[in-house]
This record gives C-alpha cells, structure tokens and sequence, in this order.
DNA sequence: CAAACATGCAACCAAACGGTTGCATTTTTT
DNA sequence: AAAAAATGCAACCGTTTGGTTGCATGTTTG
C-alpha cells in the first residue's frame, strides 16, 4: 500500500457528502446511483461526481445490471485505512512506552 | 462528534505531504515546525500551511515555546477516525450476518 | 412503438487548495 | 549591540474541486 493510495482513501473520505454516502451503504443494502443521488441536497450529477471519486479511491465498486448500477462499499479497502491509523498509533504508543521507561530510570 | 468534523480529519490525512508528516511525528518525539518543514520538498511556508490544516482539523497540537513552536500528534484524533471506520465496519458485519442468516432460511 | 426511467457526457463557474515569494517580528547566540 | 535563527503575515498564482445545466443514450414498462 503506498502513501499515495493512502491519503487518495482518506482524501475520498474527506467530504460530508462523500462520507454520508459511504455510512449509507453500510447502513443497508447496496444501492443503485439514483437512490444514493436522493436526500444529499445536490444534483444527481453532482451526486455522481462523488460517487466516482469513492470509486477512484476504490472505497466503493460499481456494478451495471440492466439500466441501472449498483453501488458497493469495499470493505477491503477501509481495512486498509483502518489499519494505517491503527499503526501510527502503535508507533505512537511504543514512544510513550520508552518514555515512560526513561523517565522512570 | 459531527460529520463534518470527522470529514475534517480525514481531509487532513487525504494528501501526501500531510500524511508524511504526521508519520514523522509519530515515529518519534515532537519536532518543531522548522524541523518538520525540512525534507518535504516545498517550501518552509507551504509546509506550515499543511501543518496548519493539521491543526485546524486537531490531527495535531501546536505548543510554542521561546523562538520556536513544538508540533505534537493529538492522539485522541487519531482514535476519533479509528472508531469511525471500525462503526462503519460493524455495521457493514452485520448486515452480511443477516444476509447470511436470510440465504440460509 | 411510445413514454418513462436511469444513466452518461461535456461545458462551464466560483471557490478552495497547494504552493510560491517577499518582508517583518521575536528570540537566541556571540 | 549585532548577527543568526525560527517564525509570522500577506499577496499572488495556476490547478483542482464541488457544484451546476443541457442534452444524448440505453433500458424498461405499458
């Protein structure tokens, strides 16, 4: 996982809408582009630019059947966000470890 | 804690010189601003803008101190967008659980 | 086949972003 | 007191972003 890709997923999830499209996915069911356009309070168009930067970032996954498409989180993809903080925290604690210990001498 | 909050911290974390730098700060003690801006490739200005988006998102404490300013992480932040995306993970779980459970009805 | 639906594509626009340069200010050091 | 170091402030600039509108295209439904 370089760096790049790294701050592109948080860069995606960077934006009220963007962030309110992804909770809604993981409230339910996958839903097709003119469902999740609905309730953001911008054009369905404007709706799909984000979705599309979700997609870039590859936080979510497109699926065409019929007419419409379908909109996917990828959980994968969040495990890896996750797991980068969960790091820089580890790092971070390991310092205060050896803090702690040097202060304590 | 808000959305638009949240979305201000991984707005924070979505850019590589950002990224990098809050990688430096977690690897080791806190390192004042001009030793941060070094090896970053721009300028010592550019970089104090990006620490500043830092701040302003509280990914990142300042503490000034004589002619200089010490930049700390704020590891509460960090834990803050953790637990975002391990929500957002469990309710992405369960709904799989129950999916699962209705196919094998 | 015609109407309705879901989407795609492209041009356009104001605002935010990421970066620069130049200069002023405060604190140390010698 | 003078030089050096660390930082602040502000103007400026090209590019990206977040949004719009208008229109074209493919797919169901009646």
């Amino acid at each position: 996982m370089s760096q790049a890709a790294i701050a592109q997923i948080f860069k995606a999830l960077g934006d009220p809408v963007r962030l309110q499209i992804v909770q809604r996915l993981s409230n339910g069911a996958a839903l097709c582009l003119g469902e999740l356009s609905k309730d953001l309070g911008i054009s369905r168009q404007g709706a799909r630019k984000q979705i599309q930067a979700l997609v870039s970032a590859k936080v979510v996954q497109l699926h065409p059947t019929g007419r419409e498409v379908k909109v996917q989180l990828d959980a994968a993809t969040l495990a890896q966000s996750k797991a980068f903080i969960t790091a820089l925290e580890a790092q971070w604690d390991e310092r205060l470890q050896a803090l702690k210990q040097f202060t304590e001498q």
